[in-house]
DNA sequence: GTCTATACACCGATAGAC
DNA sequence: GTCTATCGGTGTATAGAC
């Protein structure tokens, strides 16, 4: 594989995510994306042709494979081992000493009617695959689906909490509660 | 007291706040804050001298006085009926089909910087008061202080959701079972 | 207190040289 | 694949008439 320039393609990536985590979309100017990049506009224009909208797809598309690789797989396990793995991977998908959700950062103005359902549907997914596992568990269908429901509003709570504290112990806190509470569950079973 | 031409300050502020809300700070162009109240740019500019800015800094104050009187208010009788009636107004403050958090919106790029100290102080406060309910009902310092974060945190979490969704449904469930586990709680204190 | 008209910077986006 | 230069449009903000 030849060496693509000076930054491959999911460098790029990388760097144009960060901005549109912190700004939003329509706070994510080409200019902000063009310092953080190192890159001139034209130069994003060359490998984004369609401009700030195929950047921020490509994010989404990015973060979204990041969310199904830590997160989502090890919940196809089905199982409680699973589950707790996969709140592992979401200490490390919302990495930095401030994490962001990309998701709750779009879902504003301009990028909520670009990507609303794409984000949406994630949210769908996960929350299906939390379920899955409490079901393969022995729950029945709505306790799972509730407790899926709740896992994720909390992380997702936490997550704000850390933007306003400039932390992340709220989500480190919120994760070491939800994997005690699917222990205590399942001594209850 | 005079009526002050066709819309009031207050009116003007709360019309402004649904796009900040919606849009964040860098998306609450000056078009649409015109096109919301009716008035021309230069309108709002005889209203809000520093613009956009102190447009912003009013809807921030109005909403934190609404915050105040619906949901801090209620948490000084210190007490769980208090903490009760608490989350009733977290209903009513966060009203419409998708509700949407203010702070969360404008703790995005510019707006960060402009007002983050100022939405920190805001949910502190919330956490302070929300805690010394619980300490008033016997609970322990860590406890209350930990109960009180995790309270604000399914709201938040919750508030994501329903914008997530599209609709009211994931606070409202969620105000029933921070309800429901303070009732429990007190069962059990 | 409201408006139209305008100033000027920045935005997203493109042309074209190297 | 990178850049400088530039376009048209929109952004925030003002001037000045009514």
């Amino acid at each position: 594989m030849a060496r693509p320039a000076r930054l491959t393609k999911a460098e790029m990536v990388e760097k144009l995510e960060a901005v549109f985590k912190e700004n939003g979309y329509e706070g994510a100017s080409l200019k902000l994306l063009s310092d953080v990049t190192g890159l001139s506009k034209a130069s994003l224009y060359h490998h984004f042709p369609k401009g700030k909208e195929e950047m921020a797809a490509h994010v989404l598309a990015h973060s979204g494979a990041h969310l199904q690789k830590l997160v989502l797989a090890p919940l196809s396990e089905k199982s409680a081992a699973g589950l707790q793995a996969s709140f592992g991977g979401v200490a490390r998908y919302y990495g930095g000493a401030v994490p962001i959700c990309l998701m709750n950062s779009l879902l504003l103005g301009e990028g909520r009617a670009l990507f609303g359902n794409q984000i949406g549907q994630a949210v769908a997914a996960w929350r299906k695959g939390i379920a899955d596992c409490l079901l393969a568990e022995g729950a029945n269908k709505p306790d799972a689906e509730a407790w899926a429901m709740d896992a994720i509003q909390r992380i997702q709570g936490a997550l704000v909490l850390c933007r306003v504290t400039l932390s992340r112990d709220p989500l480190e806190a919120s994760l070491s509660a939800l994997k005690q509470d699917l222990t205590e569950w399942l001594e209850t079973d």
